[in-house]
DNA sequence: CTGTTAGCGCCTTCAA
DNA sequence: TTGAAGGCGCTAACAG
């Protein structure tokens, strides 16, 4: 006969046989009206009371069931966070600026990730919401507008990578292609003509206006411009990788790379390491996006900086909003180049 | 006067007035308890209010609430996940081996950082106790142990990183000292005699351990522990590039370097790299971790391989077990060294 | 197969 | 300042 290892559940409710406040107030010889009251600080308890019932609560180690109360206050606390992908450092630093907004407001995030399917991300929006999350924060989403805006009745929706508006519905985007040309501008600026484009995925909106902004500083610089330099990527080390290996096999000359993201640029890196080409000394190498580690490889990367962390903290800020029924107009935070040691000069 | 951005909530419950099975079961002409059965699959309904129901869904778009549902089961099918930092890599692959794990469980994690901040940690534990969680994974923890048993009276816990046993409470935990001797015997097998070891934060047992297997590896080849050789670090990029750098400046030889982590290592290269020392030509290089970047730098990195999925995957099937009343002894995956291209033999 | 009923733990009028 | 009572949305006996 097998051991019970915990005691048997009560038929419903709490398992075990978890203190309540009915529990407290018993101990304490008081009403639950007045353990709830004290709890919530709503009102004045007398001093006796308030110190039968602190004494109560730790005797019997009493916590209260946060669940029993979002029930019935009809708000849960908790906003939820859609991420793609918890282990990348993209969605991550983000993260930790949506953790900073709301530290100190009694709000928790509950993050769920979709690894990049559109189906289970429709599924864990749904799961969200029958969560009671007062707000829902998309990060890098990629479900149709139309269906964030019928979702948007439900519950207010704050998604980055997008432009949005509406009552409540807002979107938080960077300027991309701002970025894009800035780090082209860069090399062009630094004397380089043939310079390679290491894109991203063909369908992402993001990837897209990086190139745009490579495009016009070509143009701005009278560079024409030349398909046969620009490869396909993955936003990943291995797309960089491929993409720069297949180029250097087919004998396409080149003085600098703009990759359409850091991981990118890293599989760039290594492609050229491979080759023996030196960074910067034969090939100069800008990324986008500013992960923590690209201050750290060598050389140090020279980068798009994206304030990540100011993202999440904005959006998050501006989430509260449309939750408290205020408007809400974050602003979006600038990006910068950051100018490390993988770019010289032309020789 | 200021015009109402959205509805008022009803005094109490429920905001604006979702729709509950009330209404269904109005819409449909059951009983709620039908539209409850329907819903769970627990028991036959006919065909007829079947679709009945299905039609009042969809038209009403009724979302389950599912707070009322984990209140009245009294199981809240989540699980808490307390991490450190999700932004770090070293957290992160393991949240994505628990996500596995969950994957068709119906349990979702509730995930929840305490920024190393111990008073912090016991905090976000009760609050995750608060709502309700039925079990608890701690992803390398600093509370004591004995804090950790009590906690483990309420709810069954799973802690990575260290060793225990209890009914309700489990550790697990890599051979971080077998790791370390790993990484210094292949150095020592490569000729190098002369062998810092970057080491991690003082008061972490996992660093004191991989030290232990510097230390070991090093008395197996009769060679002489020179205590001038380990170096201070924080397990971060940080670390590793003052503690080299100060070595450095300090003119200590040495053709090898052991770090206590990824992170620390690529601060070590960055240092090397500053006085134009090559890797692997000069100095050999070997990390712990095997962070996915580490594959991905210049040159990829030589590590001892910790299965951060495996661990997490592990660590969370164990605590289903738990929580299912069933004995739990999870298989601690083991550690590897992958061989790339930052070692060499010496010179 | 279906409806009635009694709560899960907590909060919040209402009346004292 | 305090207690009694009703109910948040849902589930699980218990009858029918």
């Amino acid at each position: 006969m097998p051991i019970p290892t915990r005691r048997k559940r009560s038929e419903s409710g709490n398992a075990g046989g978890a203190v309540t406040t009915v529990q407290v107030a018993e101990a304490a010889g008081v009403s639950i009206a007045t353990v709830s009251r004290y709890l919530s600080g709503q009102a004045r308890v007398s001093e006796a009371k308030r110190d039968a019932i602190d004494a109560a609560i730790a005797q019997l180690k009493f916590k209260p069931n946060l669940l029993a109360r979002s029930l019935k206050r009809g708000r849960s606390m908790t906003i939820g966070v859609l991420t793609q992908d918890v282990n990348s450092p993209f969605f991550t630093e983000t993260l930790v600026g949506v953790e900073a907004a709301l530290e100190g407001t009694g709000y928790q995030p509950l993050i769920v990730s979709s690894h990049w399917r559109p189906a289970e991300e429709a599924d864990r929006i749904r799961s969200l919401i029958g969560r009671q999350v007062e707000g829902i924060l998309v990060l890098i989403g990629s479900l149709p507008q139309a269906q964030l805006l019928k979702l948007a009745e439900d519950v207010p929706i704050v998604a980055t990578g997008r432009e949005l508006q509406g009552q409540r519905l807002l979107g938080l985007r960077v300027d991309n292609e701002g970025g894009g040309y800035l780090a082209t501008r860069h090399l062009l600026e630094l004397g380089h003509r043939r310079i390679v484009h290491a894109a991203g995925p063909d369908d992402n909106v993001d990837a897209a206006d990086r190139l745009a902004g490579y495009r016009r500083a070509l143009a701005e610089f009278g560079v024409a411009f030349d398909r046969k330099l620009v490869v396909p990527g993955n936003f990943r080390e291995t797309g960089g990788l491929m993409a720069l290996t297949h180029l250097l096999d087919k004998g396409v000359s080149f003085t600098a790379v703009f990759a359409a993201n850091d991981q990118t640029a890293f599989g760039a890196r290594l492609a050229l390491h491979r080759r023996g080409l030196r960074v910067p000394e034969d090939v100069s190498l800008v990324g986008f996006d500013d992960l923590p580690i690209s201050a750290f490889v060598t050389p140090p990367l020279t980068t798009v900086h994206q304030p990540m962390f100011d993202i999440g903290k904005a959006a998050a800020a501006a989430l509260l909003r449309l939750i408290a029924g205020e408007p809400a107009a974050p602003e979006v935070p600038a990006l910068k180049l950051v100018v490390r040691e993988t770019t010289a000069r032309v020789r």
